[in-house]
DNA sequence: TTAAAAATTTCATATAGTGAAACAGTAGTA
DNA sequence: TACTACTGTTTCACTATATGAAATTTTTAA
């Protein structure tokens, strides 16, 4: 008896399908996936039925406004431009986060190759405490709704937390209001190193810009500098919009 | 027998719910879904080998990197600020979307109101034909690169979609190229109105503006002079970064 | 209007999915 | 360290659900 489930695969299978090519017959997305079509016809209907597609002259698409991943964000809006001259000096990719909840979503991202497959992580949500982005907002954070957020990751991460955990990421978060930024090698298996620093509003931390990029475009003894011209940025965005 | 899937629906339960609270253990799942542990457990390990789910320190979580819903989309980056004058002024939510084979995609929002669940559109891909954002991209491309996005609505839209379609979206493109703006009243059962204009860089367009708002807020009578004051602001844009 | 193609339903059956229970792993406490 | 309680994982017997072939209905295109 195999451990896992061929008929919720299947159903996935579909789904995976219509997020590469929306608007497909019964007949052509049972040949693609050389599925029988009864079982393909009744996987849809299913899918169909919870919404999670929609099905209009018998061609069947995602159906986007009720994907599972959408999830209502409850905090104020943030916009920013940033200029190309930070990008292209650096050669980084630059995000912007805000909070929601004990979590960071990315709501911008200006990419500096004219490789939109960045465009991807938008809307991510990552546990604060797991990305520079995070960090940088929570650090700037007034110590009370800090600590609302470090009693909440209990519920919200991937990633069992133990008071030591708390106590180190406590620490963290001092470390990185000391110095103005926020830094992140968590990737670094993959030479990956991502600097945030707070964005402000009103005399609140309410979002945080990052970049992202390698170890030679970002490098350590580099930071400082590049973290001032990234709040000298931000400081400029406050001023304009807030 | 039945019409549809009740192990593709359990699957699908179980995203739904940790849509709503991540991070929990196979015997809470269990619990608040009513389902035997030993199904709720095969039913997680397909989503984890899948990758819809991810799996820590056995506290489960959805995969959000790998959502169907994310595709990589493969043109040109384009970023954009939107002064809070203009929202404020037009009590509007501006958007901005860009061109992903025949769809339009919402890179950037900025409410207007502190609600910031209008976020929740953000990667929304809509056909190019069903969105005033789309509309203000693809009327004012070249011929050659129209006729191209017009072949293939026929394979990628979940609207049936007949020749007289096409002539009447070729002539409502070529209405849009005279006057300078899109328009969209599609919504207007739920008195909805989009206003939206192109955004060039070197000489092409390659995303669009739009704003978002009631019949009062953007009335028929102002439209020319509300496209006309964002065309400026998508001048400014180009003029900055392009 | 007709024929072909696609969509939907039916039916027999076998296999995939279910749930109870056994086993293994983990954490906390005395 | 040993014990207990709880959780996670695997096994096993059984049947209900999923499958696929085929029949029927609907849709499409000429």
């Amino acid at each position: 008896m195999a451990t896992s489930s061929s008929t919720l695969r299947n159903g996935l299978k579909i789904l995976k399908l219509l997020a590469q090519h929306s608007g497909q017959s019964l007949t052509t997305i049972s040949k693609n996936l050389g599925l029988n079509k009864s079982t393909t016809f009744r996987l849809l209907e299913t899918l169909v039925e919870e919404k999670q597609v929609k099905k209009i002259d018998h061609l069947y698409s995602l159906d986007h406004t009720n994907s599972f991943l959408k999830k209502p964000i409850s905090i104020d809006p943030v916009s920013i431009s940033v200029s190309r001259d930070i990008l292209k000096q650096f050669n980084t990719t630059a995000y912007v986060g805000i909070l929601s909840s004990t979590n960071v979503v990315i709501t911008q991202v200006f990419p500096v190759k004219n490789d939109f497959s960045e465009f991807s992580v938008l809307g991510n949500i990552t546990p604060v405490h797991l990305s520079a982005l995070g960090k940088a907002i929570v650090a700037f954070l007034p110590k009370d709704k800090q600590e609302i957020i470090l009693e909440n990751l209990h519920y919200d991460i991937g990633t069992k937390y133990t008071l030591s955990d708390h106590t180190i990421f406590q620490k963290n978060l001092n470390v990185i209001e000391e110095k103005g930024y926020a830094l992140d090698d968590e990737e670094s298996s993959l030479g990956v190193r991502c600097l945030a620093v707070p964005i402000y509003r009103n005399h609140q931390v309410v979002a945080s810009l990052g970049l992202s990029g390698s170890f030679e475009s970002l490098p350590r003894t580099g930071l400082v500098r590049i973290s001032k011209i990234l709040m000298r940025s931000s400081q400029q965005i406050t001023n304009e919009f807030f």
